[in-house]
This record gives C-alpha cells, sequence and structure tokens, in this order.
DNA sequence: ATGGCTGCAGGATGCAGA
C-alpha cells in the first residue's frame, strides 16, 4: 500500500501536473493540503474518473486538506480535536479496511507559525499540542495509522541546506522542533529517517532566489508512523522530479510504502 | 537583498506562505 503526501499549493494552479503524477504513480492513498479550495470548488469528478474516493475539508482562499483513496473509505473525519472556535481547514482523516483490519490515514497542515511573536506562531504551538493530544487517544486504540502532511518544522539541522538561514523561523524554534520530538516520544516514528540519516533529502524549495536551483531546500512534509504501522514500513521515497515540472508546487510529494494489502 | 516568487480573490493590489 502506497501513501503519498503532498502540499499542492492550490488545487486549480496545480491539477494538470496532480493528475499527470497520479497517472504516473499511482499511489494508493494521497493526502494533499493548501488545496486553496472550498469543497464544492474541489475537482472530484478528476479523481473519480481516475478510480479514487475523494474526502475534501475545505476553505475559501487558505488552508484545507483533501485526501483520495483508490480504496473505500469507511469513515472520514475533519477538524482536529481541542479547540471547537478553529476554523481553519487544516485536518481530515479517514479510515480504510485492510486485510488484517482498519486502516487510519490522516492529512495535516500544520500552521507555519511565521512571524515570531505574533499570536500566529502561539498557534502553531497550540496546534501542534491539540496534535499531540489527539495522537495520545490513537496511540491508546492500538490500531495502525499514518499522519502524513506538511508540518512546517525542520526537525534538525541536517533537514536543511542551509540550517543557519532559518534559526530565525519558526519552522526551526526549539519550541516547535520540541512539539515534534514530544511526537517522537510518543512512539510515533518518522518513516523517512527510519529508512535513511542522509542529508540532502528535501521535500521544500522556495519559489524565491532561485532556491531549486540551488537546491537550497528543507525537509518539512512528514509521514508519522504509529508503532503498528511502522513494523510494516517498507520504503520511503521524496519525489523531487515534480519540483522541476512546469508551474510546480514548492513542495513535492513523500511516498510511504506500506507492507498492509487493500481488503 | 529590501523575502528576490506564487496563488488567490477579484477585477487593483494586499495577504499569506516558508
Amino acid at each position: 500500500m502506497q501513501i503519498a503526501t503532498w502540499n499542492v499549493n492550490g488545487i486549480k494552479a496545480r491539477i494538470e501536473g496532480l493528475l499527470a503524477w497520479l497517472d504516473d504513480v499511482r499511489p494508493d492513498i494521497v493526502c494533499l493540503q493548501e488545496i486553496k479550495s472550498v469543497d464544492e470548488g474541489f475537482p472530484e469528478h478528476l479523481f473519480a474518473e481516475r478510480g479514487y474516493n475523494v474526502a475534501t475539508h475545505g476553505q475559501k482562499s487558505f488552508n484545507g486538506v483533501a485526501i483520495l483513496s483508490r480504496h473505500p473509505f469507511d469513515e472520514t473525519s475533519a477538524r482536529l480535536p481541542g479547540d471547537e472556535t478553529d476554523e481553519q481547514a487544516r485536518f481530515l482523516s479517514a479510515t480504510i479496511s485492510t486485510r488484517d483490519g482498519a486502516l487510519t490515514v490522516a492529512s495535516l497542515y500544520c500552521p507555519n507559525g511565521n512571524p515570531l511573536g505574533t499570536e500566529k506562531f502561539s498557534y502553531k504551538l497550540g496546534w501542534m499540542e491539540r496534535l499531540e493530544a489527539h495522537v495520545r487517544g490513537l496511540l491508546a486504540e492500538e490500531t495502525p495509522f499514518v499522519l502524513a502532511g506538511d508540518y512546517n518544522i525542520i526537525p534538525e539541522p541536517i533537514d536543511a541546506r542551509r540550517p543557519e538561514a532559518w534559526v530565525d523561523d519558526a519552522l526551526f524554534q526549539p519550541e516547535s522542533r520540541a512539539a515534534w520530538r514530544r511526537l517522537l516520544g510518543l512512539g510515533l516514528v518518522d518513516a523517512l529517517r527510519a529508512t535513511s540519516d542522509a542529508g540532502d533529502l528535501y521535500t521544500f524549495w522556495d519559489y524565491q532566489a532561485g532556491a531549486w536551483q540551488k537546491n537550497n531546500g528543507i525537509r518539512i512534509d512528514h509521514a508519522l508512523l504509529s508503532p503498528q504501522a511502522a513494523d510494516r514500513l517498507a520504503s520511503v521515497v521524496i519525489d523531487k522530479r515534480v519540483r522541476g515540472w512546469e508551474r510546480p508546487s514548492d513542495h513535492v510529494p513523500l511516498i510511504v510504502e506500506l507492507d498492509i494489502a487493500a481488503r
């Protein structure tokens, strides 16, 4: 079972490239972030005709997450629990049936948090605390799950080509990195780091200042696996080809393969 | 670099992103 995550930075702007990528890779499940579309504006039929079920949690202009799945959803759930007043569309989870029982996959778009010293940074940290609380509940169920998305956190210096350039950025703050480490401390596994300790593994290159041409990238898109999912981890790939395509997103897909068969 | 691009809403340019 291949589970991918991709911050597409606008579904309308990326539909052509996304469809070409889907036809090429044909992953079982795709978690999308920053669709920047309301649910009604999401081109569901283009995915349905390729055999994908579609779940969206959209918002006008900003944010928005979606899940595409070649396997039927048993249930879907939008919004990260813990704050009923939070209107930002950043979390969607779905459960599918496998030969070994239920598998939960969540598409998440953690807040950016810049600039520091503003309510945006405290919102980021509060959101990560809510995610941690939600993860504690999921772990108690002892079923396999994958939390895939744009975490907007650079975990370690090796995850940036120029870590010194990010020290005053919300993505690389000690508090942000501590929130990430707390998730690992609960027993979640960083899929990419479970398969490689190499550098030069990035998922984002800024549009500005020739970041892609200079390989000035950062690793901020991640898949965290529950212990039961990590036991089935087969491979992890960052598909950086698409960053060189026409009109690219500034993020590229991360693809996790689990030795789990759909029912 | 002075975020140097990009997407979005809307119909000009401001906001958000990372």
